[in-house]
DNA sequence: ATAAGACTGAACCGTTCGGTTCGATCTTGA
DNA sequence: TCAAGATCGAACCGAACGGTTCAGTCTTAT
């Protein structure tokens, strides 16, 4: 290989014509996978000529690699942060299980999450950046809350960490996994809203002042 | 195309040899995914020649769809096996929930949930095969020994289903994912069990008899 | 023994794969 | 204006892709 890659700057790190690269490898990748997409296809949909896609890349790996790593947009933070502790917790509870719930079925997000995991035994750095920008994130988010609803006495909970992880599962229940799986192709949301009720229901008679200590 | 496949018959269906193709094939789709399974690595496995993978299916995809549609093996119904709705509640659901649990950690598990979710776009019928077989036909086995405890006066739910998939994310809790993202590549039993622990003591603290109704 | 069927391994096919090259043209900055 | 750099589109490369073919060999049943 004669040709090396655009050395990357500051400047550079932001151009256009990097994004719209970027951008269209990401259609391409999100509806075939990482083997499914053909660099040819993510030439087309970048629409840019294939020298200039290698003057910015090396390989169709490390473009993926870097889409990756780029893509942990603030999404979880923009998610998470109606975790606003001065209010009320049953209601912060189903505003973010509503919130939560819509960002796990909508479309893009479920053909996301396929590429990931389809892509993550090949490249599990990949899918480590997206699981902290993501779940994990939520995971520290949504448990720091609850230790502050603890200290304020509207909580009870030996293991909040344990208390997040069970609520973000509750607030979901599975909602998304016919979609992962293809059975369907959409969840109608008063089936999201109907879960996110039950979910804040069990989670509180488990963790609210009144219940019994659960963990 | 002028080698037709072979006619399957009875006996056929269950040669030897087309099962040492599934087998063989299984592994190197496991590992690899639909898409970055080459059909020679796919002959290597098998020990057969190409040839012969020809005459008993007509394509790498035929291949694919048949082998997730034959491989619903009973895993699921083993595994519900022990809802035994003579013993108390408690005892049942902390069992199924480590057994659940175990099964949904295992590599080879992992690994054939990560190429069906990748697969099931291009093959959504696969998918819905792989789900009505697994995790459907664990919620519907979890739902009628709900009904049954609830009607034996030991728990108390409006809406059994939901409260099946509740149990069913609770006692799990999501430790899979780290797994299914390539985060990690083992879960400590202990994990597991801590898990199950929690996720039954907050189930029974919201549908138990003692509890207030939370649907 | 013989014939039919199953299977083999090697070669082949047309197409696609990821990556490379390059003359021509465009863009930008001095 | 001019030169350097960026970009283009087309062509190319060797390898790999899924699928096909076939002479030879093995297996099975009569």
């Amino acid at each position: 290989m004669t040709a090396l890659p655009l050395e990357v700057e500051s400047s550079a790190e932001h151009s256009a014509k990097r994004r719209q690269i970027m951008d269209g490898a990401r259609r391409v990748f999100v509806e075939h996978g990482f083997d499914g997409a053909s660099v040819n296809d993510i030439v087309k949909a970048t629409g840019v000529s294939k020298g200039t896609v290698y003057a910015y890349f090396p390989s169709k790996e490390k473009l993926f690699e870097t889409l990756i790593f780029e893509d942990r947009r603030g999404q979880a933070e923009r998610l998470f942060e109606v975790l606003d502790d001065s209010r009320p917790v049953e209601e912060v509870l189903r505003e973010i299980g509503l919130r939560f719930g819509k960002m796990l079925i909508a479309p893009e997000q479920i053909a996301y999450f396929r590429m990931i995991i389809a892509a993550s035994a090949k490249f599990p750095q990949a899918g480590r950046a997206f699981y902290e920008a993501g779940p994990r994130y939520g995971l520290a988010r949504v448990t720091a809350f609850i230790k502050e609803k603890v200290r304020q006495g509207e909580l009870q909970a030996d293991d909040p960490e344990m208390a997040a992880r069970q609520l973000l599962e509750l607030i979901h229940c599975g909602a998304s996994k016919p979609l992962l799986f293809g059975v369907t192709d959409t969840i109608p949301p008063e089936e999201i809203e109907r879960a996110v009720n039950a979910g804040v229901a069990t989670f509180m008679a488990a963790y609210g002042r009144r219940a019994s200590s659960s963990a």
